[in-house]
DNA sequence: GAGAGCATGACAGTTACTGACATCAAACGT
DNA sequence: ACGTTTGATGTCAGTAACTGTCATGCTCTC
């Protein structure tokens, strides 16, 4: 049978959207998926795991587009730049990222997990500016600053009734946070 | 036998220093400090909790401070008073915040409950500037820096040898991210 | 000094996760 | 065509994080 990891990652969002993420077993994902509960962790460190799959792709996607942006760039604009490439592939599937986001929001443990991964985009955005010759602490600060945007940015992208586009609310998002300071 | 809640604290403290947080059992804790297994699981909801006592303390710390702080404060400025204000509570113990912090920095679920628990700082710090007055989305935005600005002034506060105060290196931490806009 | 209330112990049960070994099928070299 | 190797999966036993329930003992009060 094909694509296990793709059934179980289905499985396991259909599961937590019907019943919840605490009410259902490991088992319960794998059964679904038509595999064992062995196979389920062999594909995911854990039970939380399986909602964050595409992270790594886009912790990699930021990185790229921050090293390829244009060298002028002051360190925020560079950061912000591989904010919007990321915004890009949420773009591409809005509708999963919304079911996702709904489940994540219900859960506090998922969100453990969902901060640890924004925590990874931090720490990448960082390294990727010191490679373009920020010094320390402005390519830290920068880097946090620019996932502060991304996280309120898709906060207010996935709640409008608008459906304005990832990079519009980047752009309103980073305005508001300039005003502030 | 006194202060059960204390004894196991420090328990896991040291056992976590001594051999790691995963090499270290509830059993362990609860043997170490006098108690069973289920009294550990009475006083705190997870085997990381113990490590995050405080964190309440501090949080209603920021949330006090904010209310109090001058009117004519912009939500940047109020929002950095709180977080003056609790950095004051880490100054009073300053050994024991280092030693927790070289826990947590070597364990990333105990990283997760930390994020988490910032999450929270940034959630009621962003309420108290809305109760200020400060619309969304300044609130959160304001928010979100004022713990940014914790957490890279904590970081400096902690590795400098110099020993600054904390005060100090929020000030610096925040002149830093001024000049980054 | 009987009883209410609270912290703890004792114990059984569920579930997340891990290690070790067996199986099976597709891919590969000869 | 055939033995081999490799990768994914199944099976099974085990550890440890938690949870529910009931019993026990201590303190405080009337």
């Amino acid at each position: 049978m094909p694509d296990a990891q793709g059934r179980m990652i289905r499985a396991a969002m259909e599961l937590f959207a019907e019943r919840g993420f605490e009410q259902t077993t490991a088992v319960d994902i794998a059964e679904r998926a038509g595999v064992t509960e062995r196979t389920f962790f062999r594909h995911f460190a854990d039970k939380r795991e399986v909602l964050f799959d595409g992270s790594a792709t886009m912790v990699h996607t930021v990185h790229e587009a921050i090293l390829a942006a244009p060298g002028d760039l002051s360190p925020l604009e560079a950061a912000l730049t591989g904010i919007v490439a990321a915004g890009d592939l949420l773009e591409e599937r809005r509708d999963h990222a919304v079911r996702r986001s709904r489940i994540i929001a219900a859960n506090p443990s998922l969100q453990e997990r969902e901060l640890l991964k924004l925590a990874a985009m931090v720490d990448t955005t960082a390294e990727a500016l010191r490679k373009r010759g920020a010094p320390e602490p402005a390519a830290d600060l920068a880097a946090h600053s620019a996932v502060t945007v991304f996280h309120v940015a898709f906060a207010s992208w996935i709640s409008e009734q608008a459906q304005p586009s990832f990079a519009e609310c980047v752009a309103q998002t980073t305005a508001a946070l300039r005003k502030l300071m």
